[in-house]
DNA sequence: CGCATAATTGATAACTCTCAACGGTTGTGG
DNA sequence: CCACAACCGTTGAGAGTTATCAATTATGCG
């Protein structure tokens, strides 16, 4: 659902990682931290890309406990799905823009244009395999493994090599890896004093101190 | 990695949960139980039905820990890969019968129909859907919760209604829920105490005697 | 029928969670 | 500009769930 009321741009743009998608109209919009983008079940009628900020895809069980399914990151696509309707419910972890593409602006080529499908199996099954990536960290991993798993994804994903900005909290960090904002929390503690990490200013931005010795902890 | 080398029918039949996919080739395989389909990182040269048996898919830790990502009952479709490499190993829990695609034979035409790609991406989208809700399973749901969850998905892919027959032993469940097997025989002497399941004959043999107490169980 | 495998049960340990207190940062308003 | 409040992160103590180790009982196969 759409909390946000700033008129949103109306400009012809190439939606950026859908290289095989001709040109579409877009939109570009802005979500304040903390506010929803959709929430799950309700119909998927756009397709996002992540501008600028960072976005949490997640479930919900009924008493409240929280398992975010993914951080989506600048140039990140989401919010493609198959049957329809949304799967996750999604917020903006920080201050974040989008572009936007009209569900309806793709379909109709996409029962004709094979590349266009094409494109989006290949982001399905790049979502499936981080999800099945993600199965076996929650189903198998220690605490230390899953936050060294964690920092070592996030700098694979950074653009700067060696430095981490986390824009999530500790909490959200915790409901990505199963554990608790107490047990990350000291999960990097540990880091900490083993030396592979070290904390810049804020305890947000980390140093990898030790790449070498991070991939040693999260087994593999 | 075929392991079995029975001499392989050659007949010509469509793929049943493919039907989009016109006539191809196929061939039936037996594999005794716990012989290996595939291995992971292995090129994806077929794509598999399960005619009769089960089949478990799973990733391995360096140090052995295994996460079982699905089982494969009889009708389900596993094997396809988009980039061409199996991402799990794939071994019969039991005694199973497959029938087997080349992936060759699907491909010319995965360029040109629309319709086989469409089913492809579909069965992408299963797979992620059932990836995520396990993902919240792992991540989140107790001993109990999961084991709960664990008996109703089973029911639900079952034919018969109300009882279970489990062709996997107590080891694959926990290595599927992401437990010990200890403390998955625990869970379910817990769920026999309340009245929700009995054992019939063989452990493996489970009656659901209330299902709602089941779900109700199974936090969603 | 007997042996190997599978499942249950018990006792104890360990890891992670919960509850709690404290310190630090940020942002806001006087 | 400072003071305060709200939020975030760390740390500690203790509890709890699940894992580990071990023994016993079932089951199934040769």
């Amino acid at each position: 659902m759409l909390v946000n009321n700033n008129s949103p741009p109306n400009a012809r743009a190439s939606f950026g990682g859908l290289n095989a998608v001709a040109q579409v109209p877009s939109m570009e919009f802005s979500y304040p931290k903390g506010t929803e983008i959709f929430g799950a079940s309700e119909p998927a009628q756009y397709l996002y890309q992540v501008i600028e900020g960072a976005v949490r895809s997640y479930k919900l069980l009924s008493d409240g406990r929280r398992q975010i399914g993914a951080f989506h990151l600048a140039g990140d696509i989401f919010g493609l799905e198959f049957d329809g309707f949304h799967r996750f419910s999604t917020e903006a972890v920080i201050s974040t823009r989008l572009r936007m593409v009209k569900r309806q602006s793709l379909e109709p080529s996409a029962h004709s244009n094979v590349a266009t499908i094409l494109s989006f199996l290949r982001m399905a099954s790049t979502n499936l395999q981080h999800a099945e990536d993600h199965l076996l960290l929650l189903g198998q991993k220690t605490a230390l493994e899953r936050v060294a798993n964690f920092l070592v994804e996030m700098e694979h994903r950074s653009a700067a090599a060696g430095v981490l900005a986390l824009p999530m909290s500790r909490l959200d960090i915790a409901d990505y890896l199963g554990l608790t904002l107490e047990t990350v929390s000291r999960a990097l503690t540990m880091l900490k004093k083993r030396g592979v990490i070290r904390f810049m200013g804020t305890q947000r931005d980390i140093v990898l101190a030790d790449t070498g010795g991070l991939a040693k902890i999260d087994r593999c």
